[in-house]
DNA sequence: ACAACAAAGGACAAAGATAGTCAAAGTCAA
DNA sequence: TTGACTTTGACTATCTTTGTCCTTTGTTGT
Protein backbone atom coordinates (compact mmCIF):
# COMPACT_ATOMS: atom_id res chain seq x y z
CA UNK A 1 0.00 0.00 0.00
CA UNK A 2 1.32 3.77 -0.61
CA UNK A 3 2.61 5.35 2.36
CA UNK A 4 0.15 8.57 1.59
CA UNK A 5 -2.65 6.21 2.05
CA UNK A 6 -2.01 4.87 5.39
CA UNK A 7 -1.49 8.12 6.58
CA UNK A 8 -4.59 9.48 5.20
CA UNK A 9 -5.91 5.80 6.54
CA UNK A 10 -4.67 6.87 10.01
CA UNK A 11 -5.41 10.96 10.29
CA UNK A 12 -9.28 9.64 8.75
CA UNK A 13 -9.04 7.02 12.40
CA UNK A 14 -8.35 9.87 14.28
CA UNK A 15 -10.45 12.34 12.89
CA UNK A 16 -12.90 9.56 13.33
CA UNK A 17 -12.26 9.08 17.15
CA UNK A 18 -12.25 13.27 17.72
CA UNK A 19 -16.10 13.49 16.58
CA UNK A 20 -15.21 14.88 12.83
CA UNK A 21 -11.86 16.76 13.72
CA UNK A 22 -8.27 16.06 14.97
CA UNK A 23 -5.23 17.93 15.63
CA UNK A 24 -1.69 16.57 15.05
CA UNK A 25 1.85 17.44 15.36
CA UNK A 26 3.02 17.21 11.99
CA UNK A 27 7.21 16.38 12.83
CA UNK A 28 5.31 13.36 15.64
CA UNK A 29 3.46 11.99 13.07
CA UNK A 30 6.17 11.70 10.37
CA UNK A 31 8.30 10.06 12.33
CA UNK A 32 5.47 7.57 14.16
CA UNK A 33 5.07 6.72 10.04
CA UNK A 34 8.85 6.66 9.10
CA UNK A 35 8.50 9.28 6.28
CA UNK A 36 9.28 12.72 5.98
CA UNK A 37 7.38 15.50 7.42
CA UNK A 38 6.59 17.00 4.40
CA UNK A 39 4.66 13.98 3.34
CA UNK A 40 1.84 14.48 5.71
CA UNK A 41 1.47 18.07 3.73
CA UNK A 42 1.11 16.36 0.95
CA UNK A 43 -1.13 14.06 2.12
CA UNK A 44 -3.26 16.70 3.53
CA UNK A 45 -3.19 18.91 0.73
CA UNK A 46 -4.16 15.93 -2.09
CA UNK A 47 -6.51 14.48 0.03
CA UNK A 48 -7.83 16.22 2.69
CA UNK A 49 -9.10 19.09 0.65
CA UNK A 50 -11.79 21.54 0.85
CA UNK A 51 -13.84 20.12 -2.26
CA UNK A 52 -13.90 16.91 -0.53
CA UNK A 53 -15.18 18.77 2.67
CA UNK A 54 -12.18 19.06 4.94
CA UNK A 55 -10.77 23.08 6.67
CA UNK A 56 -7.30 22.75 7.34
CA UNK A 57 -5.84 25.27 10.41
CA UNK A 58 -2.37 25.32 11.61
CA UNK A 59 0.95 26.91 13.30
CA UNK A 60 4.06 26.85 13.07
CA UNK A 61 6.69 27.46 15.84
CA UNK A 62 6.62 26.01 19.31
CA UNK A 63 3.36 23.89 19.76
CA UNK A 64 2.69 24.00 16.09
CA UNK A 65 -0.13 21.87 15.07
CA UNK A 66 -2.08 20.91 12.43
CA UNK A 67 -6.10 20.97 12.43
CA UNK A 68 -8.33 19.13 10.57
CA UNK A 69 -12.21 19.30 10.87
CA UNK A 70 -14.24 17.57 8.85
CA UNK A 71 -18.01 18.88 7.47
CA UNK A 72 -21.02 16.23 7.84
CA UNK A 73 -21.58 16.19 4.08
CA UNK A 74 -24.77 14.29 4.54
CA UNK A 75 -26.47 17.52 6.35
CA UNK A 76 -27.69 20.08 4.06
CA UNK A 77 -28.78 18.73 -0.03
CA UNK A 78 -29.28 22.09 -0.85
CA UNK A 79 -25.18 23.05 -0.38
CA UNK A 80 -24.33 20.39 -1.47
CA UNK A 81 -25.98 20.71 -5.02
CA UNK A 82 -24.18 23.95 -4.60
CA UNK A 83 -20.63 22.83 -3.85
CA UNK A 84 -21.18 20.93 -6.88
CA UNK A 85 -22.54 23.33 -8.87
CA UNK A 86 -19.76 25.35 -8.51
CA UNK A 87 -16.94 24.97 -11.31
CA UNK A 88 -13.30 25.96 -11.47
CA UNK A 89 -14.04 29.57 -12.67
CA UNK A 90 -17.11 31.84 -11.28
CA UNK A 91 -17.66 35.18 -12.61
CA UNK A 92 -18.67 38.02 -10.47
CA UNK A 93 -22.25 37.67 -11.99
CA UNK A 94 -22.54 34.50 -11.06
CA UNK A 95 -21.43 34.30 -7.77
CA UNK A 96 -23.45 37.00 -6.53
CA UNK A 97 -26.76 34.86 -8.12
CA UNK A 98 -25.39 32.08 -6.12
CA UNK A 99 -25.13 33.80 -3.23
CA UNK A 100 -28.46 35.78 -3.91
CA UNK A 101 -29.53 31.97 -4.50
CA UNK A 102 -28.70 30.96 -0.62
CA UNK A 103 -30.11 34.13 0.37
CA UNK A 104 -33.27 33.56 -1.31
CA UNK A 105 -33.44 30.07 0.31
CA UNK A 106 -32.99 32.18 3.36
CA UNK A 107 -29.42 30.09 4.32
CA UNK A 108 -27.97 33.12 4.58
CA UNK A 109 -29.20 36.09 5.59
CA UNK A 110 -29.68 39.14 4.00
CA UNK A 111 -27.13 41.19 5.62
CA UNK A 112 -24.70 37.94 5.37
CA UNK A 113 -25.29 38.35 1.42
CA UNK A 114 -24.15 41.98 1.00
CA UNK A 115 -21.10 41.38 3.18
CA UNK A 116 -19.93 38.33 0.93
CA UNK A 117 -20.87 39.67 -2.16
CA UNK A 118 -18.22 42.09 -0.80
CA UNK A 119 -15.51 39.73 -0.27
CA UNK A 120 -16.12 38.10 -3.96
CA UNK A 121 -16.54 41.57 -6.16
CA UNK A 122 -14.37 42.79 -8.40
CA UNK A 123 -12.87 45.28 -6.93
CA UNK A 124 -12.20 43.39 -3.67
CA UNK A 125 -10.22 41.42 -5.69
CA UNK A 126 -8.85 43.85 -7.85
CA UNK A 127 -4.93 42.61 -6.99
CA UNK A 128 -5.89 39.47 -7.91
CA UNK A 129 -4.20 38.71 -11.43
CA UNK A 130 -7.38 38.75 -14.23
CA UNK A 131 -6.57 35.42 -15.61
CA UNK A 132 -6.99 34.03 -11.99
CA UNK A 133 -9.92 36.14 -10.57
CA UNK A 134 -12.75 34.14 -11.09
CA UNK A 135 -10.32 30.74 -9.87
CA UNK A 136 -10.21 32.22 -6.42
CA UNK A 137 -13.37 33.85 -6.01
CA UNK A 138 -14.99 29.95 -7.03
CA UNK A 139 -12.60 28.87 -4.15
CA UNK A 140 -13.59 31.30 -1.70
CA UNK A 141 -17.28 30.39 -2.37
CA UNK A 142 -16.37 26.75 -1.72
CA UNK A 143 -14.95 27.43 1.44
CA UNK A 144 -18.18 29.99 2.31
CA UNK A 145 -20.34 27.03 1.80
CA UNK A 146 -18.58 24.14 3.83
CA UNK A 147 -18.60 26.86 6.13
CA UNK A 148 -22.17 26.83 6.31
CA UNK A 149 -22.33 23.20 6.42
CA UNK A 150 -20.91 23.08 9.66
CA UNK B 1 0.12 24.14 27.13
CA UNK B 2 2.43 27.24 26.03
CA UNK B 3 3.81 28.99 28.44
CA UNK B 4 3.12 31.86 26.48
CA UNK B 5 -0.55 31.07 26.21
CA UNK B 6 -1.25 30.72 30.02
CA UNK B 7 0.31 33.79 30.49
CA UNK B 8 -2.02 35.14 27.81
CA UNK B 9 -4.83 33.43 30.35
CA UNK B 10 -3.60 34.78 33.16
CA UNK B 11 -3.66 38.55 32.38
CA UNK B 12 -7.20 38.32 30.17
CA UNK B 13 -8.17 37.42 34.00
CA UNK B 14 -6.68 39.73 35.23
CA UNK B 15 -8.41 42.20 32.74
CA UNK B 16 -11.70 40.90 33.33
CA UNK B 17 -11.36 40.85 37.10
CA UNK B 18 -10.31 44.54 36.61
CA UNK B 19 -13.26 46.12 34.44
CA UNK B 20 -11.12 45.89 31.62
CA UNK B 21 -8.10 47.18 32.41
CA UNK B 22 -4.94 45.85 34.80
CA UNK B 23 -1.62 46.86 35.77
CA UNK B 24 0.93 44.12 36.47
CA UNK B 25 4.82 44.51 37.66
CA UNK B 26 6.56 42.68 34.77
CA UNK B 27 9.49 41.01 37.66
CA UNK B 28 7.11 39.78 39.70
CA UNK B 29 4.63 38.01 37.34
CA UNK B 30 7.13 36.59 35.80
CA UNK B 31 8.65 35.27 39.24
CA UNK B 32 5.36 33.72 40.12
CA UNK B 33 4.86 32.03 36.62
CA UNK B 34 8.10 31.42 36.14
CA UNK B 35 9.60 32.41 33.15
CA UNK B 36 12.14 35.60 31.84
CA UNK B 37 10.48 38.74 32.54
CA UNK B 38 10.95 39.45 28.99
CA UNK B 39 8.30 36.81 27.98
CA UNK B 40 5.67 39.18 29.60
CA UNK B 41 6.52 41.74 26.65
CA UNK B 42 6.38 38.57 24.03
CA UNK B 43 3.13 37.87 25.48
CA UNK B 44 2.15 41.07 25.53
CA UNK B 45 3.07 42.14 21.96
CA UNK B 46 2.06 38.94 20.41
CA UNK B 47 -1.53 38.61 21.92
CA UNK B 48 -2.84 42.29 23.01
CA UNK B 49 -1.82 44.20 20.25
CA UNK B 50 -3.96 47.15 19.33
CA UNK B 51 -5.23 45.38 16.26
CA UNK B 52 -6.95 43.12 19.15
CA UNK B 53 -8.34 45.96 20.94
CA UNK B 54 -5.61 47.04 23.59
CA UNK B 55 -3.64 50.05 24.45
CA UNK B 56 -0.32 49.47 26.67
CA UNK B 57 0.92 52.19 28.90
CA UNK B 58 4.14 51.09 31.38
CA UNK B 59 6.90 52.70 33.12
CA UNK B 60 10.20 51.58 34.13
CA UNK B 61 12.37 52.43 37.30
CA UNK B 62 11.05 51.79 41.03
CA UNK B 63 7.19 51.35 41.25
CA UNK B 64 7.06 50.22 37.42
CA UNK B 65 4.11 48.80 36.12
CA UNK B 66 2.62 47.93 32.76
CA UNK B 67 -0.95 48.47 32.14
CA UNK B 68 -2.58 46.63 30.00
CA UNK B 69 -6.24 48.74 29.19
CA UNK B 70 -8.95 46.51 26.64
CA UNK B 71 -10.20 49.44 24.44
CA UNK B 72 -14.36 49.94 23.98
CA UNK B 73 -15.68 51.84 21.19
CA UNK B 74 -18.85 52.38 20.07
CA UNK B 75 -19.60 50.43 16.38
CA UNK B 76 -18.54 53.32 14.35
CA UNK B 77 -15.33 54.48 15.78
CA UNK B 78 -14.25 50.85 15.76
CA UNK B 79 -14.75 50.21 12.36
CA UNK B 80 -13.24 53.88 11.75
CA UNK B 81 -9.84 52.57 13.39
CA UNK B 82 -9.64 49.43 11.34
CA UNK B 83 -10.12 51.43 8.21
CA UNK B 84 -7.14 53.36 9.26
CA UNK B 85 -5.35 50.57 11.16
CA UNK B 86 -5.61 48.06 7.90
CA UNK B 87 -1.83 48.43 5.78
CA UNK B 88 -1.39 47.43 2.46
CA UNK B 89 -1.45 44.01 3.22
CA UNK B 90 -2.66 41.67 5.60
CA UNK B 91 -1.81 38.50 7.07
CA UNK B 92 -4.57 35.90 8.10
CA UNK B 93 -3.87 36.02 11.43
CA UNK B 94 -3.97 39.71 11.32
CA UNK B 95 -7.42 39.09 9.51
CA UNK B 96 -8.53 36.25 12.06
CA UNK B 97 -7.95 38.55 15.01
CA UNK B 98 -9.22 42.06 13.48
CA UNK B 99 -12.76 40.19 12.76
CA UNK B 100 -12.72 38.61 16.18
CA UNK B 101 -12.79 41.91 17.35
CA UNK B 102 -15.25 43.32 15.19
CA UNK B 103 -17.01 39.70 16.71
CA UNK B 104 -16.26 40.42 19.99
CA UNK B 105 -17.80 43.49 19.85
CA UNK B 106 -20.96 42.59 18.33
CA UNK B 107 -20.32 44.73 15.14
CA UNK B 108 -20.79 41.31 13.55
CA UNK B 109 -22.38 37.76 14.54
CA UNK B 110 -20.40 35.13 15.20
CA UNK B 111 -21.64 33.36 12.13
CA UNK B 112 -20.55 36.14 10.02
CA UNK B 113 -17.09 35.46 11.61
CA UNK B 114 -16.48 32.35 10.75
CA UNK B 115 -18.00 33.10 6.88
CA UNK B 116 -16.13 35.64 6.48
CA UNK B 117 -13.05 34.29 8.14
CA UNK B 118 -13.56 31.42 5.75
CA UNK B 119 -13.62 34.12 2.76
CA UNK B 120 -10.18 35.42 3.81
CA UNK B 121 -7.99 32.64 4.40
CA UNK B 122 -4.90 31.19 3.00
CA UNK B 123 -6.79 28.55 1.35
CA UNK B 124 -9.66 30.32 0.12
CA UNK B 125 -6.82 32.77 -1.54
CA UNK B 126 -5.13 29.75 -1.98
CA UNK B 127 -4.72 30.28 -5.98
CA UNK B 128 -3.72 34.23 -5.84
CA UNK B 129 0.32 34.78 -6.07
CA UNK B 130 1.36 34.49 -2.60
CA UNK B 131 3.46 38.22 -3.32
CA UNK B 132 -0.21 39.22 -3.40
CA UNK B 133 -1.91 37.46 -0.79
CA UNK B 134 -1.91 39.57 1.74
CA UNK B 135 -2.38 43.14 -0.25
CA UNK B 136 -5.99 41.25 -1.75
CA UNK B 137 -6.65 40.46 1.91
CA UNK B 138 -6.56 43.46 2.91
CA UNK B 139 -8.66 44.93 -0.13
CA UNK B 140 -11.17 42.64 1.25
CA UNK B 141 -11.52 43.25 4.14
CA UNK B 142 -11.34 47.26 3.52
CA UNK B 143 -14.43 45.87 1.59
CA UNK B 144 -16.21 43.95 4.20
CA UNK B 145 -15.87 47.09 6.58
CA UNK B 146 -16.76 49.49 4.03
CA UNK B 147 -20.18 47.59 3.96
CA UNK B 148 -20.71 47.50 7.64
CA UNK B 149 -20.44 51.24 7.66
CA UNK B 150 -23.00 52.09 5.54
C1' DA C 1 21.09 70.05 44.59
C1' DC C 2 23.87 66.34 43.10
C1' DA C 3 26.06 62.06 42.43
C1' DA C 4 25.74 57.33 42.92
C1' DC C 5 23.23 53.42 43.23
C1' DA C 6 19.12 50.55 42.98
C1' DA C 7 14.95 49.12 40.76
C1' DA C 8 12.14 48.70 37.36
C1' DG C 9 10.80 47.92 32.30
C1' DG C 10 12.37 47.86 26.94
C1' DA C 11 14.72 46.25 22.85
C1' DC C 12 16.68 43.01 20.35
C1' DA C 13 19.11 39.05 18.97
C1' DA C 14 20.15 34.16 19.20
C1' DA C 15 18.59 29.65 19.56
C1' DG C 16 14.92 26.33 19.51
C1' DA C 17 10.62 24.36 17.72
C1' DT C 18 7.46 23.72 14.35
C1' DA C 19 5.06 23.91 9.87
C1' DG C 20 5.13 25.35 4.66
C1' DT C 21 6.91 25.46 -0.14
C1' DC C 22 8.80 23.84 -4.08
C1' DA C 23 11.21 21.28 -7.26
C1' DA C 24 13.67 17.09 -8.43
C1' DA C 25 13.41 12.30 -8.78
C1' DG C 26 10.79 8.01 -8.60
C1' DT C 27 6.68 4.94 -9.78
C1' DC C 28 3.11 3.09 -12.30
C1' DA C 29 -0.62 2.57 -15.33
C1' DA C 30 -2.72 3.74 -19.83
C1' DT D 1 6.38 6.95 -23.73
C1' DT D 2 3.88 9.98 -21.36
C1' DG D 3 1.45 11.97 -17.76
C1' DA D 4 -0.44 11.81 -13.25
C1' DC D 5 0.60 10.77 -8.78
C1' DT D 6 4.08 9.96 -5.00
C1' DT D 7 8.28 10.42 -2.36
C1' DT D 8 12.14 13.16 -0.64
C1' DG D 9 14.76 16.67 1.01
C1' DA D 10 16.67 21.31 0.94
C1' DC D 11 15.32 25.69 1.95
C1' DT D 12 12.04 29.07 3.98
C1' DA D 13 8.69 31.19 7.17
C1' DT D 14 6.74 31.63 11.58
C1' DC D 15 6.31 31.35 16.46
C1' DT D 16 8.39 30.65 21.17
C1' DT D 17 11.87 30.82 24.69
C1' DT D 18 15.82 32.77 26.78
C1' DG D 19 19.31 35.96 27.77
C1' DT D 20 22.04 40.19 27.58
C1' DC D 21 22.50 44.84 27.46
C1' DC D 22 20.14 49.49 27.52
C1' DT D 23 17.14 53.26 29.28
C1' DT D 24 14.27 55.35 32.56
C1' DT D 25 12.87 56.40 37.15
C1' DG D 26 13.25 56.39 42.16
C1' DT D 27 16.10 56.66 46.48
C1' DT D 28 19.78 57.82 49.46
C1' DG D 29 23.83 59.92 51.34
C1' DT D 30 26.57 64.20 51.24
Amino acid sequence: MLISDAIAKIIEEMINEGQGETEIKRNDLAGQIGCVPSQINYVITSRFTPERGYIIESRRGGGGYIKIIRKQMHKDEYLMHFLYAIGDAVDEREAVAFLGNLADKEVITDREYVLLCSCVSNTALGKVQSSEKNEVRADVLRHIILRLMK
